[in-house]
DNA sequence: TGACAATAATTGCTTAGGCAATATAATAGT
DNA sequence: ACTATTATATTGCCTAAGCAATTATTGTCA
């Protein structure tokens, strides 16, 4: 606390004496992400479809395509995973079918059905993110999105 | 790119016919905060208090004094509360005392084995923010606070 | 005052995620 | 080749949040 006149980066953003927990970054998150959620959760309730699920068919339709593998994309637990799919193939929008060179993982794919809506999802989920980045400069979206990343890479 | 060579914000930043889901903000911002929550977990483990806990002793030690109060701090489901606020009592963090005013409401406060951890939690709590903010300045801080805050404006 | 609406807190029910254990299959090590 | 380790998917159990209904109390207003 003497010597130490740093010339870099601060190293500490929040002093643990005097901060002042209710406006930090950690509840602004939070309440953003809640926001975001339940926006797309009311957005895409005309297709009797979460925002949880949203994710997995987008993770489906880019990539992905194991349960094993969308654990690992979206930090999610296994069992939760299986059960998860377990509705997404109820509703008749993803299918598993068990795969041949390794017999342990079921593959998965988005049925007719399923590549059906997506397209829509998509869209209605761009128009909930663009209705909360109103009045965003493409540089204030990009700012937003280097600072969360950088945010990520830290430990 | 041609005549929108915008003094205005643009309105439109994501085309839904050409937008790439996983790299977005939304899936920025639910990893950025589910890695805080993570790390305040783990950070407040030896006190065996959650990040839930912790967000709740937080409005408590600001302002809060009621389980109604909570839940409109927090966005919390009143029945949710209830149980929140039962395992913080078991704990010996609160107390709750029938109102005399108003015999509908509780009145919450902080027991003295609640006021005497909460600086540590507070401390390790701060900690964890100046982790992931490693490297960043302050205006970059305030510059984060400042977009977040708009897109909470937003709708 | 007396009926009706609003608010605070609680409970039961349902849903869904995390953890641990299990079964099966693939891979590595010796 | 055999064993041990690892990976995939699933299940059961526990925890915790959201929703609906209930009770008690307060406020409104006619």
């Amino acid at each position: 606390m003497d010597t130490a006149t740093d010339t870099a980066p601060i190293t500490e953003i929040y002093d643990p004496k005097r901060f002042e927990p209710r406006t930090g970054i950690g509840g602004l998150l939070s309440r953003v992400k809640m926001a975001l959620v339940d926006a797309l959760d009311a957005e895409l309730a005309q297709f009797d479809i979460s925002a949880a699920q949203y994710v997995i068919l987008v993770n489906l339709a880019s990539g992905c395509d194991s349960s094993s593998d969308l654990c690992r994309s979206v930090s999610y637990d296994p069992g939760a995973m299986t059960r998860m799919l377990d509705r997404l193939e109820r509703k008749g929008l993803i299918r598993r079918v068990r795969c041949f060179e390794d017999r342990r993982v079921a593959r998965l794919a988005l049925t007719d059905e399923g590549k059906a809506v997506y397209p829509q999802l998509v869209e209605r989920a761009a128009a909930v993110l663009n209705r909360k980045l109103r009045g965003f400069s493409p540089e204030e979206v990009r700012q937003l999105e280097g600072l969360l990343q950088r945010m990520l890479m830290n430990d």
